[in-house]
DNA sequence: TTGTCGGTGTAACAAAAGTCACAGGTATAT
DNA sequence: ATATACCTGTGACTTTTGTTACACCGACAA
């Protein structure tokens, strides 16, 4: 697809700014499982997802939580403040589908915001989405048990009432362990929510 | 103090910016305890404080968990979000001392982030460090066991190493019951890691 | 076919956190 | 001084989550 419809539809407009960004982006593409920010390393270029999904967590030790899903159109929020100041990845970041990406390095997206509003509104809009659904996570997970943010996760994953994730990587994603998953899983189907399959869950509301 | 001092450690030093600062926003006082925000009602300015400080958090049920806390020259970022778009609060802000407030309508601060670059930089700068702070304390809440983030709560409230809270409020700032901080305080006091006294806590690290 | 490996189920126990109940301490206003 | 409203300590119990250990199943490659 053209690169001009997709910054159409994140509302960037300005024709120079089109120019800008056709010259100095790079478009890359990924396969899944591919680690496209690691932790520790510095940030560069920000990073803007056109196709696919990508899953970005932080870990600590033998655990991980997520941070965020990005998918379709959707920008890479740390990488983004990361354009504000030279720093390094606390976070990694993994496909989960291929992917298609389009890559700015760091000093034109700083200096852009000044130049070109819709880049400024971008920019903003961006900061503003992310912190408010942090916040929401943040209070999820202070105030909801396990079980029921597992049951929101797996609808928020699922497609056709159905995700197929083994426990295991749901309870990497949710920063358990996979026999806690398997539990709370069974305890989900006893109680009607949902069918438990082989590597398949399928949602019955 | 003068208001062209304050603006001045927040790196506002445009003349026009600092006129219409001047021009549109009003200062209010505060005393311990009032409710600066409310949850569901809509955010009409934005709050910076220039003295005291605010306790941010969100509410579910009975249960309350800090989001932040606002500090001499902090601003409230999510009454900063609000700008951008007319919405309600999801949280309640309350002093915790008295307080000497910044109010600038909203319709402004979204207008000055195109119209002067310094005030785009301070707006920007604000939600990255808020973001920044919010995935650090995500990741806390995800990791860490309650008695090591009541120690570090406390390290952080800290006044001369010493803090003046009942376990009441140690409790609801920390989203659970005060028998619990009760009962880690002691533990924490066993260990040899502060010294418990009438609604005094003296950290010995 | 057989072996291997990832995926699942589950028991038994441990640790962390929440709940309930109650005793007694402390500050302070009248 | 005494009543009142916090504040603190603690035992006993429950629920939730984490840990360890092991059995079985199904897919798939050798």
């Amino acid at each position: 697809m053209n690169l001009n419809i997709f910054l159409n539809k994140l509302f960037i407009t300005e024709e120079n700014l089109i120019d800008e960004i056709k010259e100095h982006s790079t478009l890359t593409t990924h396969k899944v499982g591919d680690f496209i920010i690691k932790k520790n390393q510095y940030i560069k270029v920000l990073k803007i997802v056109l196709h696919g999904r990508v899953r970005v967590y932080q870990t600590n030790e033998d655990r991980e939580i997520l941070i965020y899903y990005l998918g379709n159109m959707e920008t890479c929020t740390l990488s983004l403040s990361a354009c504000f100041e030279d720093c390094k990845s606390t976070v990694n970041a993994v496909t989960e589908e291929d992917c298609t990406i389009l890559n700015i390095p760091v000093r034109f997206v700083r200096d852009w915001t000044y130049k070109y509003k819709s880049w400024n509104k971008f920019t903003i809009n961006i900061f503003r989405k992310s912190y408010g659904h942090l916040i929401n996570q943040y209070a999820r997970l202070a105030f909801q048990p396990l079980k029921e943010r597992l049951f929101d996760y797996l609808v928020f994953k699922a497609e056709n009432s159905t995700v197929n994730k083994s426990h295991q990587e749901l309870a990497r994603e949710l920063g358990t362990k996979r026999e806690v998953i398997s539990r709370l899983l069974k305890t989900l189907e006893k109680d009607g929510r949902l069918l438990l399959g082989q590597k398949e869950i399928k949602i019955l509301k």
